[in-house]
DNA sequence: GCCGCGCATGGAAACGATTACATCGGTCAT
DNA sequence: ATGACCGATGTAATCGTTTCCATGCGCGGC
């Protein structure tokens, strides 16, 4: 493969020359410039990354953690991600953490021996010893969605709770009393946001939240059925089940029917997360949407900001002019879900139509 | 960031010592070996891997192209494709082309600059420049599920004519007649395949493939929307759709919703792709499911074989003995697809239960 | 006519690893 | 005793870039 010093010589420049030419800096001559294109396309010549990222320090590419490629809430944030990092300049490598501590760990290893310029995640359950050092090493990282508590790291997510609210008196006004809830890993930053909202909203009807209503979850498929299945075990079940996230609302869904019920005839169904298929499963899930795209977007413009900060200016990190700097980490953002009711959770005035 | 030189300097050592011992060569003494050993975890040194690969002309690293990342079946393949990688040392870098030739190429490009050991496509449509000059260059590659003809590349997919042919039957004997097909992109060889297998199956059975029939799409759920609507302008509309991938089912869903209309009371319909949504959607989908899983760890299994076979010996690619080169490039494995048939395109005897 | 300056370019030192080759004791066979 | 050899380690070249500094040249001002 064609080296820099192969167009140099087809040039009949030096390879400082072409460098330059490559990196657009001024001061070449206009005839040399076009010799020097010249030669590189007639070799199809591409520079090594590699060699160029030792020598500048620099990656242009930023690292994705997630938490779970399979489900379609993390993937569309991706796609968000993937998309915005591109129009500025940067490409994402992805990790697939599968919801596991050791495999984000692995990943987030992977991403920083790659030296990428910046880190986003949306870390898993539990405490991350890669993750705690890479933030007390300065890496530029920014979490989405999820955090981790006591870390001091920019949060981009959307704040459920008024939602979940909503979500409550929503179960209420068409009858419900017995409301459960499928909540993600215990130390789950998001799913414990969503029990708090919840258990706070059932106080405001006067509803208590007994412990054997609290199934506990992990975020997958798989938990969702087995929370179901002890549920059902119960002498009195609930008549309505909020899981915290879309794919373990697959999983009662699926042991719903395995036990020959109906939703929301026999229980109703909620899920924080709203996914297209969501609109034609049977019956259409009621569900608390979060602006994803947004999400992904906001997310890399912090972290492309923090990235650029540190590098060309030796300004300290001090908290910018006009950011509402709200709670968290000077760059957090904050958005806001909402709920979209459909039929899982009976009929009402708004979905009956 | 500390250097194997920092490591030399505190075990008292030359850099070569340090990456022996890193790269487990031989003939190091004990002694210096954990002394060495101490130094990294003390200095907590991580490899630089840019340097490592700039050295060595190897990333242990994969690319992966997939067509579209919003499309579980491509998520569920990735995946595959990450956990096997993994398995064998490698790590993999996902780039999505959306169905666009154009983001195809640029990832091919990107991730070939960044030196990756070997490619894993599942091409869009049409000719790509890019795929066809790396494959010239002798980029180990491997295409999955889809493929470009007139390219020289092992193939994995799975051969879903049989399914196609499976499926007929079943529509017919649930004395549907009039049946129509939403294909992908004009040049997608699947697409092609499936389509002449519809063909080839509606025409055992006596009946015609008027063009009116043949939808137009491009994989993606709007495509499947906009197809529907035509098909329902028709003086006699189809009574059964078959979509060739999962996206467009989804759309035609939406559609036939829209229209006021229901599945499988005014039409059947039948997906390519099987997803574990579409046993929850209503009705349940009918689909031809590929074994997905599968395809990902043969196809890494194919990749690093080429990987690793040009590099160590200088072994002409011949064919190897114990495989079966069915038709395709050396390398190449076929599996099969097989039918679910579900309630979406009206009961029998399999579905009622 | 000379100095100094700016412009275009080249030479060579980095970046952080791997690895071929050199070195240096020590052991053993002759 | 000598040299061949071996095992453990060090020296330095190398991978393909970027970039600092030097160089050479033309030109304007004095």
């Amino acid at each position: 493969m064609a080296g820099i010093k192969d167009v140099a010589a087809r040039a009949g420049v030096s390879v400082a020359t072409v460098s330059r030419v490559l990196n657009d800096h001024s001061g070449v001559r206009e005839e040399t410039r076009t010799r020097v294109l010249a030669a590189v396309s007639e070799l199809s010549y591409r520079p090594n990354t590699l060699a160029r990222s030792l020598r500048t320090d620099q990656t242009r590419t930023l690292g994705l953690v997630i938490s779970d490629v399979l489900n379609p809430f993390f993937t569309e944030l991706a796609r968000a991600v993937e998309d915005e990092a591109r129009a500025r300049g940067y490409s994402v490598i992805i990790g697939n953490a599968d919801e596991q501590l050791t495999l984000q760990d692995h990943h987030v290893r992977t991403l920083l021996d790659r030296r990428i310029d910046g880190l986003l995640v949306s870390p898993a359950d539990g405490d991350s010893l890669a993750l705690r050092e890479a933030a007390l090493a300065g890496i530029p990282m920014v979490f989405v969605d999820r955090w981790i508590a006591g870390l001091d790291v920019p949060l981009v997510r959307a704040d459920g709770r008024s939602a979940v609210r909503e979500l409550v008196a929503h179960l209420y006004a068409l009858g419900h009393r017995k409301l459960a809830i499928i909540t993600g890993p215990v130390a789950s930053t998001t799913s414990n946001e969503r029990l708090a909202a919840f258990r706070g909203a059932l106080a405001e009807h006067g509803l208590p939240l007994p412990d054997h209503y609290i199934g506990q979850g992990d975020f997958q498929t798989a938990s969702g059925r087995r929370v179901t299945e002890s549920f059902f075990t119960l002498p009195e079940p609930p008549d309505a089940v909020f899981a915290t996230d879309n794919l373990m609302a697959l999983g009662v869904m699926e042991q719903v029917r395995t036990l020959g019920l109906r939703v929301p005839d026999d229980v109703s169904l909620a899920a924080f997360d709203d996914i297209p298929w969501f609109l034609h499963t049977d019956p259409p899930i009621t569900a608390i949407a979060q602006p994803t795209q947004q999400l992904g977007h906001r997310a890399v413009a912090a972290l492309t900001d923090l990235v650029e900060r540190r590098s060309p200016l030796g300004a300290p990190p001090g908290p910018r002019p006009g950011e509402k700097s709200g709670g968290g980490s000077a760059g957090s953002v904050t958005l806001s879900a909402h709920l979209i009711a459909r039929r899982s959770c009976g009929e009402d005035e708004r979905t009956r139509r």
